[in-house]
DNA sequence: TTGATATATTGATGAATATCGATGAAGACC
DNA sequence: GGTCTTCATCGATATTCATCAATATATCAA
């Protein structure tokens, strides 16, 4: 659904997380426990969310977790806000 | 906040609404009373969220009340959605 | 195998939210 | 004035959510 993935986006962190996500190609989980002020098993939660609704996608490199957007799922939103 | 404002838009009715305001330019309360199958006052909630987060106004028009879009804040959340 | 580090999951708790019925406020019409 | 219609607000309730501590999983190194 379209309101699910507004949803993805109704929270502060995970709002930072898909600006820094859009800044840079790829970040490292251990970069967003770092830099936004949480424990690490809220991040994970968030990281979570923005998955199960398919805004990013991880790969794991040896032991770090490396997280990257899905432009298409972004368009899609971009999309639902222009008239049409 | 722009997370506020995402949050508005976190649920599938107030998404439905703004389709109907972006499709429309005015749209009567009691429109949106009739389309969407919930109680007058659900709608006079969803309506005030969308309200208190910027993204629609109203005029008042004798008895009837008339929504429309906010387009600046409409494009900041597509914005917040592209690089940069 | 043992230990250390990086993520993910689980469980609990307090806060926020969607919904409705009842009520209030304000205009339109007799 | 009195009544009807339209919309907003209030009060209550059930559900959802963000957060953390504790624990589990996974990878690497010695």
């Amino acid at each position: 659904m379209l309101a699910s993935r507004f949803k993805a986006l109704a929270d502060p962190t995970r709002v930072a997380i898909v600006n820094r996500l859009a800044a840079a190609d790829e970040v490292c989980v251990c970069d967003f426990v770092a830099a936004l002020d949480l424990a690490q098993p809220t991040i994970s939660h968030h990281l979570k969310v923005l998955r199960d609704a398919g805004l990013v996608e991880a790969s794991r490199r040896g032991t770090w977790a490396y997280y990257r957007l899905v432009p298409e799922a972004v368009d899609a939103l971009r999309g639902a806000l222009s008239a049409g």
